[in-house]
DNA sequence: CTGTTAGCGCATTCAA
DNA sequence: TTGAATGCGCTAACAG
């Protein structure tokens, strides 16, 4: 059990004979310290198991060394890949934590873990906004406060930054991928996308509609395979026989594939199915699937450097690719 | 950009024309304060954007009303589900928020991790120990400053609570499905696991050994994907044509599947493949997994209800149950 | 019910 | 180089 109080710095300083200031100095090493009074002071930290207490430092200080970060929520495995990527992004440097916090899909946990973070005195806020307009309050609560630094989904008109990638130039790359690969007069396009009230969602099904047709036929849920698969039962019960399914999110596209599957259909022979995000399940699926790839690992460095200069509030596109699984196969038209 | 600085309690009460104390009574609710003077308060609060500052507040109290969450990395679906389940059991309460830090699978940082939130007085930690002996240090410097739970793994011998499944129930239970469902002289009996030095890796190890056989061919990697392709490859190599391929978890038996299924080879008819976990993905393969799941969702009620009761520290086993999927259809012996 | 005050643990002035 | 003293923002004692 806990003991009734750690030590703290006058603890430290008392067994080791010397000043609280020079406990300071010798353990967070801003200025030269005797090295005899420097080898009592680690000895008696060491005996007294002293750690520092971060809340007293960070009360004193102006910074904090930690970075927060807000999902959505962290079952969609795009969202904790970017948290798994901003982690390892930040790790690299001993001085920054990037703590993580999960808004269950509901605006107000949202809020809460904004002003959770902002009341810890976070050195900057990641945050993946929940809904394209309703997150207002809580992005701009926290740019007037922090660096804050949206990532993948955006609220406009805030005074925040913004790093995600070119959601249009994804459907564009679908479609040329769909242009050279299928024929669509056997396989005509089907939008499986997500209600347009994330920007990422938004921005995807203006993509299909610019590029594909304004009138793609579209189905719109949610971010979640459960979706995809409801998609797809209502697909074959309009009784469609073949079509190239483009998917919001690979976590869509893996529900509309094992709906298909189930239900006895080919893919990609009847079917194609195409996702987008480019998460590891992508390529587990069999047959594997076709995504649009995000560039996960620069987006979480272009943050971290966001974050370590702090320029005015800027935003940055990064450019996907795609990755061509055997639920499309190219060359085949 | 943030503002010169924010607001603090002294600029409220200035604006309000009362003292600090009385706007602290105010906004945090602890005493009754005269219905008059609080609106006063509040609306100076609202005009200056007031926010509290939890540093202060933590520095001044002793409790935070913060959990830290230690996990070995967040790109595992099951650990992330632990997380997300984690932080939907504690957002219920208001009062307490979840942070939840990744350890990147090294054991540096997930000493870091654990010194960052003891630092940060978080109220309680919960752990998943990346090493069953290695993690020692950090487990046990945890426990000894604040109440400690380790989850899904655990190191042996420390003041720490533990949470998680009985490994040996669920081998146990895929040994019973085996007996019943498959014919072991066509379908004999591969185990791909993970190297001992988690205790669940140990665990599900010793419960194949004990319920199959001690010389149970095995197979011992890590918890991933590619490992599990990387074994499927090896057991095909060996010129195997038929098992029944029991894993250490869902993402190798995901692996495992998904090279089979590239090699051509027909699930369930020459190999069967049997997870552990029971995450999401497991239902979207197509064959679906047969998979142990473990009640994730009451394994965080209970971690919820062991940070709240502050006894001593405790152990829970819970029961796994077994789903059956299409990568080893029951009743066919 | 309200105000004044002390002090949580630390880093940083200012003197010596 | 070292020590003493100050104050970060807040809440809890204590007086009034």
């Amino acid at each position: 059990m806990p003991p009734s109080r750690s030590a703290t710095m006058a603890d430290v300083a008392r067994l080791a004979g010397v000043s609280v200031a020079t406990v300071s100095r010798t353990l967070s090493g801003t200025r030269s310290v005797d090295p005899a009074m420097q080898r009592r002071v680690t000895e008696a930290a060491e005996r007294l198991g002293y750690q520092v207490n971060l809340v007293g430092r960070a009360l004193r200080q102006t910074r904090t060394s930690t970075v927060g970060l807000v999902v959505p929520d962290l079952d969609n495995p795009y969202f904790s890949a970017l948290a798994q990527q901003l982690s390892r992004a930040f790790s690299s440097d001993p001085g920054t934590d990037l703590l993580v916090f999960s808004a269950d899909g509901s605006l107000e946990t949202e809020a809460r873990g904004v002003r959770s973070f902002l009341g810890r005195q976070v050195d900057a806020l990641v945050l993946i906004p929940v809904h394209e307009q309703r997150s207002e309050p809580s992005v701009t609560t926290a740019a007037a406060a922090v660096h804050t630094i949206q990532l993948d989904r955006r609220v406009q008109g805030t005074a925040a930054s913004y790093v995600g990638v070119s959601n249009r130039a994804g459907m564009q790359l679908v479609h040329e991928h769909v242009s050279t690969a299928v024929d669509v007069s056997r396989q005509p396009v089907v939008y499986v996308g997500a209600t347009p009230d994330s920007s990422s969602a938004h921005e995807r099904l203006d993509g299909m509609r610019q590029y594909f047709s304004p009138d793609v036929p579209a189905l719109l849920g949610d971010f979640s395979a459960a979706w995809g698969r409801e998609a797809a039962a209502r697909i074959l019960a309009d009784g469609w026989t073949g079509a190239t399914i483009v998917t919001a999110a690979d976590v869509i596209a893996l529900g509309v594939l094992a709906h298909l599957l189930h239900e006895g259909r080919s893919v990609p022979d009847e079917f194609r199915v195409i996702g987008f995000d480019g998460i590891g399940a992508a390529a587990l699926a069999h047959p594997s699937l076709t995504t649009v790839r995000q560039p996960v690992e620069e987006m979480a460095r272009s943050i971290r450097s966001l974050v370590e200069s702090d320029d005015e509030p800027s935003s940055r596109w990064f450019k996907p690719d795609i990755v061509l699984g055997a639920t499309s196969p190219a060359g085949t038209p």
